[in-house]
DNA sequence: GCCAACGTTGGC
DNA sequence: GCCAACGTTGGC
């Protein structure tokens, strides 16, 4: 007999995003350090926003696209998922035109930027046995959310993300 | 800039 | 509903 799910335990994500325009120091840098996470045009990424993620989950903040991609911060889900405003600009670049305000397709969550972590790069994390499953490791992998297991959370934020000795 | 992997599209 | 072609992602 298992406890009544009054209180859904917490999850924990890796969300990439690009540090030319949206790092961790711009997060940081944001009013109430809060990022509304526009433009995931995935259905699977959508689908985890809109039916998993919780106000409160952890997230490890990554850089992709970059020189060194790898998690450069901490940051925690600040909002439920809602539409998505840019869908519907066609100057944005994440312009959709089949989405209508009546039928809007993408959702985004508010990120909140918790703290810098030193740079943890894939190199790193593979050489780490129990991280050996994470997702963003595995070969093909290009969802730019990915779940990250309590015990994988536990294991980075116990020995990665400490601050240096 | 390359290219593997994967998602989406659209003809049938 | 199949599946080939195409586009995109993102590490390298």
């Amino acid at each position: 007999m298992t406890a009544p799910q009054t209180c859904a335990p917490r999850r924990y994500w890796l969300m990439k995003n690009e540090p030319d325009t949206e790092s961790i120091d711009h997060a940081l840098a944001a009013p109430d350090a809060t990022l509304a996470w526009s433009g995931v045009r995935n259905y699977q990424a959508r689908n985890f926003m809109r039916d998993r993620m919780q106000v409160g989950d952890g997230v490890l903040y990554w850089h992709s696209g970059c020189a060194l991609p790898g998690i450069y911060g901490l940051a925690c889900i600040a909002s439920a998922a809602r539409v998505d405003p840019t869908q519907f600009d066609p100057a944005s670049p994440y312009f959709d035109p089949r989405a209508t305000p009546d039928k809007p397709r993408w959702l985004l969550v508010d990120v909140k930027a918790l703290r810098k972590t030193r740079p943890v790069d894939m190199a790193t994390l593979r050489a780490d046995p129990q991280l050996s499953r994470m997702q963003v490791l595995q070969k093909g992998n290009r969802l730019s959310i990915t779940e990250v297991t309590p015990e994988e959370w536990q294991h980075l934020c116990g020995t990665l993300l400490q601050d240096a000795p």
